[in-house]
DNA sequence: GCGACAG
DNA sequence: ATCTTGTCGC
C-alpha cells in the first residue's frame, strides 16, 4: 500500500530525479553511531532485471547479526521503473525492494544495499534513499569505486582508506579479505561510517562480498527467472 | 566538447 | 545489471 502511493508519483525525468535527490538529501540523519555490529538483524537487499520482459525483481534478507543464519527472507517483482543511469540507481530499484521489505514480519535492523550511500554526485545514493524512504539504518557496501578516487589499502582484511570526492571523506575503500579487491562502504542513514565499515568486516568472514548481498542477490536472481517461467509481475 | 560512470 | 565455458586455484 505504501509502495503504491510512493509509485504514484515516481519521476519521469532525470530531472525530476535530482530534484528529489536534493530535497530528500537533507532528511538524512549522520550523527548517529547505529546498532552496535554482531547485534540484532541485518537485512541484505539487492535487484535482479529481465530488460526484454521488463521485469525487475528484488530480494531481501534477514541474518541474525551474530551469527548470520537466515531470520527471514521475502522477494517481490514488478516492472522497471527508471532507466539506468549513473547517480540515479535508487530510482531504478527502490520500488521493488520496498515492496519486498513490506511483506517481512521480522525487524530487518540495518540495511545493507549493493551499491553507495552519501559516495554519490549529490551525497544521496541508493542506501541513503532508502534509509530516508523506510526510518531504518543503512549502509552501502558497493565493488566499484565508482567516480571516486581513493589510494590502494594495506594487503590484510580490515585495513582501509578513505574514498575520496576531492578531499572529502564520502566513504571508504576496505578490504575484507587478504590479498583481494577492497570494496567501496559509505554511510546510507542512522549509521557511522566506522560502524558501517565494522558490519562490513563481521558480514565477510569467508568472501569479499557480504554475506548478506550474496544471499540477497541469489535469491533474486532466482525470484526473477521464477517470474520470467511464470510470466507473471505485478 | 568528449569520455567516465553504483547496478 | 547482463551476455557466457572453461579454467586456475584454494
Amino acid at each position: 500500500m505504501r509502495t503504491a502511493s510512493i509509485l504514484g508519483d515516481w519521476p519521469t525525468t532525470e530531472a525530476q530525479a535530482r530534484a528529489i535527490q536534493d530535497e530528500l538529501r537533507t532528511r538524512v540523519v549522520l550523527d548517529e553511531p547505529g546498532p552496535e555490529p554482531g547485534t540484532g538483524h541485518v537485512t541484505g537487499v539487492d535487484v535482479a532485471y529481465d530488460d526484454e520482459r521488463d521485469l525487475v525483481a528484488a530480494a531481501a534478507v534477514v541474518l541474525d547479526a551474530a551469527t548470520l543464519e537466515l531470520v527471514e527472507e521475502a522477494t517481490a517483482v514488478g516492472r522497471i521503473s527508471f532507466p539506468y543511469v549513473p547517480g540515479l540507481l535508487a530510482f531504478r530499484e527502490i520500488p521493488t525492494v520496498l515492496a519486498a521489505l513490506d511483506t517481512l514480519g521480522a525487524d530487518p535492523g540495518t540495511v545493507v544495499c549493493d551499491g553507495y550511500g552519501r559516495a554519490h554526485p549529490r551525497r544521496f545514493g541508493l542506501a541513503s534513499h532508502l534509509g530516508v524512504l523506510t526510518g531504518l539504518p543503512s549502509i552501502g557496501v558497493a565493488k566499484n569505486p565508482f567516480t571516486f578516487s581513493y589510494e590502494e589499502p594495506g594487503a590484510s582484511r580490515g585495513s582501509f582508506s578513505p574514498l575520496l570526492a576531492g578531499d572529502e571523506e564520502v566513504g571508504r575503500a576496505l578490504r575484507t579479505r587478504d590479498g583481494v579487491k577492497p570494496v567501496f562502504v559509505s554511510v546510507g542513514h542512522r549509521v557511522s561510517l566506522d560502524t558501517a565499515c565494522a558490519h562490513t568486516l563481521r558480514l565477510t568472514p569467508r568472501y569479499r562480498i557480504p554475506e548478506s548481498t550474496r544471499r540477497a542477490d541469489a535469491l533474486c536472481r532466482r525470484a526473477l527467472r521464477e517470474a520470467a517461467a511464470s510470466g507473471r509481475a505485478d
